[in-house]
DNA sequence: CGTAGTCACTTGCATTATTAAAGTGACTTC
DNA sequence: GAAGTCACTTTAATAATGCAAGTGACTACG
């Protein structure tokens, strides 16, 4: 019911909360969640960019965590959101350096799946 | 209220349920959550291994969650639960192969907090 | 023009998880 | 024998999650 005012592009750099200064936990702080690096899998890996994308990834994230955890990755620095066209507003979310510095990790994460937990990445 | 019963050593293996095939999903179906890889950080690399070691962290884990993840832990293959005194019944929990497999996921995450997050080690 | 459809979301609501706090049983130490 | 520790469990409040349905801004079809 807000008038309209939906953020064009910018979105203020939000703070989260560290429970400690150990590196791993600041991490878990922002990408503990079983959503939020699969999504950041999609942009990285799968070039998964707009908003129908993510939601068409077999994992069926709920439209509301989407909606929730795009604005957070890009408060964050991990995504940036831009327009690729006007009427109608829409946006395409692609990895900032930042975002690419998780390759590392999301690489790892691939691994210990595929030798430990009989994951594939073909269907 | 029941009885006694508490667990001796075995716990039997519990499968948990996957979204999908792809290994990075796979492993946030057990380790998609703010708790689970700090357990398996003092395991590994700070060689916590009583549950007092786990509580010490400066995280600071409600005892019920340690509860939880340990029992999980151990469920999964990831963590071994040794007895190392018999009255009072104490434990320690020790990483198995497959948990050492977590390290080089857990260096990634490392070094992102340190390069991103203006994360530390030392106090 | 009017109906239907898509896209990118947001809102509501029930279910589930997380948290802090307090409690328990089996000891050890003073 | 009173106090304390250790490894937990239980309880109850708070927060996150997931599903379904709704919304506004268009586009395409007849």
């Amino acid at each position: 019911m807000k008038p309209d005012n939906a953020n064009i592009t910018s979105t203020p750099a939000q703070a989260i909360e560290h429970r400690s200064p150990c590196p791993i936990a600041r991490s878990l702080d922002l990408m503990g969640d079983r959503w939020t690096l699969l999504i950041m899998r999609d942009a990285l890996f799968l070039k998964g960019r707009t908003f129908a994308d993510f939601c068409a990834s077999r994992e069926r994230i709920p439209t509301n965590l989407l909606s929730d955890r795009l604005r957070k990755l890009v408060g964050l620095g991990l995504l940036d959101k831009v327009p690729y066209q006007e009427r109608p507003p829409r946006y395409e979310y692609i990895p900032t350096e930042r975002g690419k510095a998780l390759k590392p990790m999301l690489r790892a994460m691939k691994a210990f799946g595929e030798q430990h937990l009989d994951g594939h990445t073909k269907p």
